[in-house]
DNA sequence: TTTACAACATGATAATTATCATAAAATATT
DNA sequence: AATATTTTATGATAATTATCATGTTGTAAA
C-alpha cells in the first residue's frame, strides 16, 4: 500500500470523508493524477468510462455534440467539483467530452473501485448521492434560469458568473471565446461580441486585451436580473 | 411485519430488485400508497421531504415556479418513474411541486428508512444511483435538444413523446392544456395553440374534442427532427 | 516576414417569436 | 338556466434573435 497525499487532500473533505484511514490508503492505489494544459480534451465523447474523475485545480467545460453537428457548452467545472456527471454510473461510454479551459489537473479513481467502496460503505454511498444531486440541481436549476433570461441578461449572468463563481474578482480574463460563450448560453458568437461591444459602450465593462473589468456591477446585476 | 404486495410490485424490478425477501417485507411497513385525481397536488414546492415517492399508474408533471411567477414543467413522469429528483438527497424540501395529470397512484416510503437501505445495502445503493443518474440525464438530454428546436419541432417532438412513450397510441386525449404545454416546451400559449392548429390545417394531426390523432406519423417525425 | 486562419467587430436584413387585441367555444359557478 | 371564467382560436404588430455580408485584428504556421 503506497503512501500518497490522497488522506490531506481537499477533496477528501467533499465525498471522502466517510472513509476510513484504511479505505483512504487504498484509494491511492487507484488513484492517477494528471495534468492538462489548456485547450486540451482530458474525455472524448463516445470513449469509455473507466474512472471516477474529480478536477483538483483550473477549469474544465463540459460538452456534447448536438444534432447539427455543433458544440454545446452543459456545464464549466470549477475545482473540487466532479467533472464527471452522474451519467457515469449509467453509462458505458461517456455522452460528453471534456476539455480544460485554463490549465488543469484532474484526478482519476478507478469506477471499478469506486463502486466496490460504494457497495461496502453505505456513509459513502449517500454521500456520493448527495453530491451528485446537488451537481444535478445545479444544472438544470441554471438550464432553466437562462433559457428564459433576453440575450443580454444571458451575458450578463456569464460575467457575473465568472466574477463571482470562479475568479471571485471584478476583473478577469475570459476563459472562453466568444464562440464558447455561445455554445454555452444558447445564442450566436455573433450576439455575443455585438452584446459584449455594447456593455463597453455603455461603460458596464470593460476590455484590456484579454483582460475584462467589471466597472458597473448594480447594472449588470439587474440586466441578468430583469434584462 | 405485516404482509403486503410489495414482493410482486412491478416496481420492485426497477429498483428493488436487490433486496432480500427480508428487506423487501421491511418495506411495506414504511410504505403507502395513496390515490390522486387529475389536477390534485401531490406535493407542493417548499414543503418537507419526508418520502422516497415513486408513480404505480397515472401520469403526473413535475413543475416549479419561475422567477417571474409563472410555472415551468421540468418533466413529465410516467408509472415506474421516480416521481422524486435526485434532489431528495440532497435538500431538506421540496424545490419543485408535483401534480396529477391523470388520476394516478404513487407509492411512498420513509426517506429515512430509504437511506438506511442503501447505507445497508450497497448493491442497492449502486442500483439506485444508475436509475436516477438515468433519469438525469434523460431530462439533461430532452431539455437540451428541445431548447434547440423551433417552436414547431418543440410541439412535434411533443406531440410524439405522449403518442410513442407514454400512450403507445398515434390517437390520445392530450393530459396537458395547451398552457401547461406551453411551460413545458418554453413558448406562449398562443403559439402552442397557433402551431396545433396549423399542423390540424396541414393535416398532420386530427383533433376531434379532447382527443388528438396523429395522421401524418412521417411529417410530424421530420418536423421534429429537422424544423 | 509573409501567408493563412481564426477571433473579433459591426451593419443590414430576414426569420422567428412574443405581445396585444378580440372573440368564440367550452367549462365552471351561482 | 343564466352568468362568469377559463380555454381555445386567430389576426396584426412589435420585439427579439439569427443570418448574411464584409472588414479588421490578432495569432499561428510556413
Amino acid at each position: 500500500m503506497n503512501k500518497c497525499d490522497c488522506a490531506l487532500c481537499e477533496f477528501r473533505t467533499i465525498v471522502f470523508e466517510d472513509l476510513s484511514s484504511n479505505e483512504i490508503y487504498s484509494v491511492c492505489g487507484y488513484k492517477t493524477e494528471k495534468n492538462y494544459k489548456k485547450g486540451d480534451v482530458i474525455i472524448r465523447e463516445g470513449s469509455q468510462i473507466n474512472d471516477f474523475l474529480y478536477l483538483k485545480s483550473g477549469l474544465v467545460k463540459l460538452y456534447k455534440l448536438s444534432k447539427d453537428g455543433k458544440d454545446q457548452i452543459i456545464s464549466i467545472a470549477k475545482p473540487l467539483d466532479f467533472v464527471s456527471l452522474v451519467s457515469i454510473f449509467s453509462d458505458k461510454t461517456y455522452n460528453f467530452s471534456i476539455s480544460a479551459i485554463e490549465d488543469s489537473t484532474v484526478c482519476s479513481v478507478d469506477l471499478k473501485f469506486i463502486k466496490e467502496l460504494i457497495s461496502k460503505n453505505g456513509n459513502f454511498a449517500l454521500n456520493i448521492m448527495q453530491k451528485m444531486s446537488r451537481n444535478f440541481d445545479n444544472i438544470i436549476n441554471n438550464t432553466f434560469n437562462l433559457q428564459k433570461k433576453h440575450l443580454r441578461g444571458r451575458i450578463a449572468h456569464i460575467l457575473l458568473f465568472f466574477a463571482n463563481e470562479i475568479y471571485k474578482n471584478n476583473e478577469f480574463e475570459l476563459p472562453l471565446s466568444r464562440k464558447e460563450i455561445a455554445q454555452l448560453i444558447d445564442m450566436t458568437t455573433e450576439n455575443v461580441i455585438r452584446i459584449l461591444s455594447e456593455f463597453r459602450q455603455d461603460k458596464l465593462i470593460e476590455i484590456h486585451g484579454k483582460n475584462t473589468i467589471i466597472i458597473n456591477l448594480n447594472k449588470l446585476n439587474s440586466i441578468a436580473e430583469h434584462g
